[in-house]
DNA sequence: GACAAACTTTTACCGAGTCAAACTTTGTGC
DNA sequence: GCACAAAGTTTGACTCGGTAAAAGTTTGTC
C-alpha cells in the first residue's frame, strides 16, 4: 500500500502518456478531428482505459484544471492577514505572468494550445464550466469566512470575471498572431485594469 | 413568399409543438431519462425533424434563449440618455420580477423547470454557455459605444455576473422548497445588492 | 508461491448527431 | 386549376462518445 509503489507510478505514467499523446494529436489536427479510439490506439491502450482516466473526451485536453483550481484557491486561502482576496488574486496573476506560466495566457509555447481550445465549441464549453467551478470554489471560501452566501457568490463571480477576462484577452491576442513578448509586457497593465474594475466596480461605464 | 403564408405558420407551430412536448416529458421524467427519439415520436414527427429545428438536444429545453438575449441587449441599447448600463439592467431586473417573469428566477409556476435544469449537467453547461453569450453581446454593445474592447468585456462580465447570480439565487431557493412569495419579495433587495456590488466593486471583501 | 485486490481488455450495447436520397407538401407561373 | 420548382420531411444507414459487465492480467501481501 506504499504511496509510491509500482502501481501508483504506472498509473501516473499511463495517465500522463494518454494526455500527452492526445494533446499532440489535437494540436496537429484539431479536437473534433481526432477520435477517442485513435487516441487510445496511439497510446497503446484500450478505449475503456482512456475513459477510465478521463471521464470526458474534453478532459484529455484540459487535464490541468484540478491543479489550476487548487492553486487559485490556495492563493486566496493562504493570503496574509489584512490582504483582501482581490489583492491576493491580483498578485497571483502578476506572479503567474512573471513566471511565464501557461495559465497567465501569455506563453511562449505558441498558439497551438489556444487554437485547439478556440476551434472546438465542446472544448470551449468545458472550459467555461471549469471557470464556473473556480467561482464556486471562491464562493465557498468566502462564505466560510463571512457567512454571507449571496455576497460571497457575487464577489467570487466578480473576481473570477477578472481572472478569466485577463486570461482570454491574452489568449485572443496570441491566437491572432500578436508578438508574444509584446503581449506579455502589456499584460501587466491589463491585469491591473481588470482588478481595479472588480474592486471598484463599473460605475456608470459606458455612460 | 408571404411572411405569414401557410408554410411559415406550420413551421412555427411544429417547432412550438416539439418544444412543448419535449419540455413536458423532461419535467415529468428528467432530461437524461428522455431520448430525442421519444420526443420525436410523442410529437408525431421524425427524429431528423427534431434536429432540424433544434441543433442540440439541450436547445429543446432552453429554447427561449434567443428571446432572453434580445431582451437584455435591447434593455441596454434603448436606455435613456444619461442612464448607465448598470442602472438600465438593474431596472430591467426589477421589472422582470414585478411582472412575475420566469427569467426573474422567482416564478409561481413551481420548481419543475429548475429541477430539470439543475438535475442535468449537460443542460447546466449549456445554460452557462448561454450566459456567456449574453456577456459577449453586452461587450459588443459597449465596444461600439466606447471603442475600448477590454474594458467593455470586463464591464460586460461584471454586469452579467450580477444578472446570473441574482437569477440562480432565486432558482436555488425555489428548488430548495422555499415559499415562492417570500422569495419573490426578498428578491428586490437581492437585485439591489448585486448591482451595488457590480457598480462599486468588491472593495476589500472579505477582509 | 498462493491469493486477493486493483487495473485492463473485450464485447456488446445505447443515444446523440450527421448525411444523402427518396418522398411529400406548399408556393408560383401559366 | 395544373404543372413544376422549392422547401420541408422522412427513411435508413452510419459515426462517435460514453457505459456496463465479465473475463483476463498485473501487482501487492501473507
Amino acid at each position: 500500500m506504499a504511496d509510491h509503489g509500482l502501481r501508483e507510478r504506472k498509473k501516473r505514467a499511463t495517465r500522463q502518456l494518454i494526455a500527452d499523446v492526445a494533446s499532440g494529436l489535437f494540436i496537429q489536427r484539431g479536437f473534433e478531428e481526432v477520435t477517442v479510439a485513435e487516441v487510445a490506439e496511439a497510446a497503446g491502450v484500450s478505449k475503456m482505459t482512456v475513459f477510465n482516466y478521463f471521464p470526458r473526451k474534453e478532459d484529455l485536453f484540459l487535464d490541468r484544471h484540478a491543479d489550476r483550481l487548487a492553486d487559485l484557491v490556495s492563493a486566496v486561502r493562504t493570503r496574509p492577514p489584512g490582504v483582501s482576496a482581490a489583492e491576493a488574486l491580483r498578485r497571483h496573476q502578476h506572479d503567474l505572468l512573471a513566471a511565464g506560466h501557461p495559465l497567465s495566457g501569455a506563453i511562449a509555447g505558441g498558439p497551438g494550445f489556444w487554437w485547439v481550445l478556440k476551434s472546438s465549441p465542446a472544448l470551449t464549453a468545458r472550459w467555461y464550466e471549469q471557470e464556473r467551478e473556480i467561482a464556486e470554489a471562491f464562493a465557498e471560501v468566502f462564505t466560510e469566512e463571512t457567512g454571507d452566501a449571496f455576497r460571497s457568490r457575487m464577489a467570487a463571480g466578480l473576481l473570477t470575471t477578472a481572472i478569466t477576462t485577463v486570461f482570454s484577452h491574452a489568449m485572443n491576442r496570441i491566437v491572432a498572431g500578436d508578438d508574444t513578448e509584446t503581449v506579455r509586457r502589456e499584460q501587466v497593465a491589463v491585469i491591473d485594469q481588470a482588478f481595479d474594475l472588480a474592486e471598484h466596480g463599473v460605475g456608470n461605464y459606458p455612460g
